[in-house]
RNA sequence: GUCCCGUUCGUCUAGAGGCCUAGGACACCGCCCUCUCACGGCGGCAACACGGGUUCGAAUCCCGUACGGGACGCCA
């Protein structure tokens, strides 16, 4: 679709900060960053910060943290827009001074009134350009105005839009927009235009939501001479029951993700197959997905965040992950757990049943749990069904299973996977009849890793040590 | 209200006129594996929104309807 010999491609991210990194906004910065990095360009990211209210250090720090979560760079220094303020007036002034805007004197009692007058007669609520042809010297002296933009009013305007397609609208639907308030800041339209030409975008890959403000747009790319850059408008994230995704549905900001025991892995993953799809395949590394991705593949209808999905998907990143790393995670998320001890003891256990314990869990918080066990001291706390499991006759089989235990050497999975069988042959037992017991005396629960790697990791001294507490319980 | 966009299993999707008795994945249900829980393997359930065209032939092209979403701010 874009043809190689192109000229570099730029594009940006331009998020303004609220407070939190949003789902949507979320992947609408990684099919950016992954359409720049497939074609060679420069992603750029642009804080729009003009509403000065709202923007705090803090929510420009929860942007920057979330994409190095993700791990999205740019690669040139952010841009502010609340810096380039003076620029988007400039520009308003010069097509003030071309005759291509006007002041408008409207009140916003008028502008209102007129609203409400279009809507009653079935018509768009829109300005209806009551100043454009009026003599600024019939407002009463020192009002306040605003420029706006003149709109063409005939004809129709084109987007050939990557993603949708060509898309048009009668000029007459548009109306002459504010280009700088009363006060002399500049709108978010204006400053958008000027601001992805000033940085030399030349794709802009946003949210659908953004479609028909682009015919808006297009009215100063087209007033100021400038070249049109290329449009894809991303189709929209929705909740698991189509509405809009809010906080009903759960997490919807990046950081919750990570919170919440996601890898950013599978976040980014799940995100990209939500809406672009590139045939079967569907778990793929950053290396691949920069590789196969483009815009072409993109789809056209917004789709439903699926948390189960988003779970499997995070289950299967999970097993591919290192065992250092997800120890590092786990021993981070015990600090939130009760009576566990997060040190260097437990750390060893961890990082030893690993890769037994990774296969079980769907989630960071949940391997966490699952690992909890390794963590705790005796007495141990234990679960009802592995209460049930521990009658006095398993209690007794116990005493004299760790007998056989106690001198085992050296302490392997395969010796003590032998020990048990021999154990169990030697009573009658099926391996089930003796593993259980086992595993509810040394972990406190009915279910974990496989018996023999259970103990492993806990060592023979806290095996015989959990074995022997049972006594005293 | 006006304009714009969309519509394949419950969900994400494959599908670019014959390869489609519509494929994959998640979820769900069975079975197998098995020391528990998972993993894995095998199988099952389940969709082209509707109505008209065009064509020898349509999930794929065109038109309408319905439904869903978005936009219409001196918010971004």
């Amino acid at each position: 679709m874009i043809s190689k010999d192109s000229m570099t491609i730029r594009t940006r991210f331009a998020p303004s900060p609220t407070g939190l990194l949003h789902i949507g906004n979320a992947r609408a910065a990684l099919f950016n960053f992954l359409f720049t990095r497939h074609h060679g360009g420069k992603f750029l990211l642009r804080i729009e910060d003009t509403d000065r209210e709202r923007s705090t250090q803090e929510a420009i720090e929860v942007i920057f943290a979330g994409l190095k979560w993700m791990g999205i760079t740019p690669d040139e220094e952010p841009v502010f827009q609340s810096s380039r303020e003076a620029r988007h007036r400039e520009v308003a002034l010069d097509l003030l001074k071309k005759g291509l805007a006007y002041k408008c004197f409207c009140t916003p009692e008028e502008l209102k009134e007129m609203r409400e007058s279009a809507l009653k007669e079935g018509k768009p609520p829109r300005y209806n350009g009551l100043w454009r042809d009026r003599d600024p010297s019939d407002a009463p002296a020192g009002a306040p105005y605003v420029i706006r933009i003149k709109a063409p009013r005939e004809g129709e305007t084109i987007i050939t839009d990557l993603v949708q397609g060509e898309v048009r609208v009668a000029n007459a639907e548009l109306d002459d927009m504010i280009l700088l308030r009363s006060d002399g800041t500049p709108t978010y339209q204006h400053a958008v235009v000027v601001d992805d030409h000033d940085m030399g975008i030349t794709h802009v890959l946003r949210g659908d939501d953004h479609l028909t403000n682009t015919f808006r747009q297009t009215m100063i790319y087209s007033a100021m001479g400038w070249d049109l850059p290329h449009f894809g408008h991303l189709p929209l994230i929705h909740g698991p029951d189509g509405a809009k995704l809010s906080k009903r549905h759960g997490a919807s900001s990046v950081m919750e993700f990570c919170n919440i025991g996601y890898l950013p892995e599978a976040l980014c993953n799940y995100l990209l197959r939500l809406g672009w799809g590139h045939g079967d395949v569907e778990i793929l590394s950053r290396e691949e997905q920069i590789q196969l991705f483009d815009i072409d593949g993109v789809g056209r209808s917004a789709s439903r965040m699926d948390y189960a999905k988003l779970e499997h998907f995070n289950a299967v990143w999970l097993r591919q992950t290192d065992n250092t790393r997800l120890t590092n995670d786990v021993m981070e998320r015990f600090k939130n757990l009760k009576d566990v001890q997060a040190d260097e003891t437990t750390r060893l256990r961890v990082k030893t049943l690993m890769p037994e314990l990774k296969e079980r869990a769907r989630t960071l918080v949940e391997l966490a749990e699952n690992a909890s066990f390794l963590a705790r001291r005796t007495p141990l706390p234990f679960t009802q069904k592995a209460e049930k499991i521990l009658t006095p006759e398993a209690r007794l089989m116990l005493c004299e299973l760790a007998k056989d235990l106690a001198d085992l050497e050296p302490f392997t999975c395969e010796a003590i996977d032998a020990t048990l069988r021999q154990f169990a042959e030697k009573h009658g037992y099926k391996l089930g009849q003796i593993a259980q017991p086992l595993r509810a005396a040394v972990t406190g629960s009915h279910s974990s890793p496989g018996i023999d790697a259970t103990l492993h990791a806990l060592g023979r001294d806290e095996t015989l040590a959990r074995l022997g507490a049972l006594h005293d319980s």
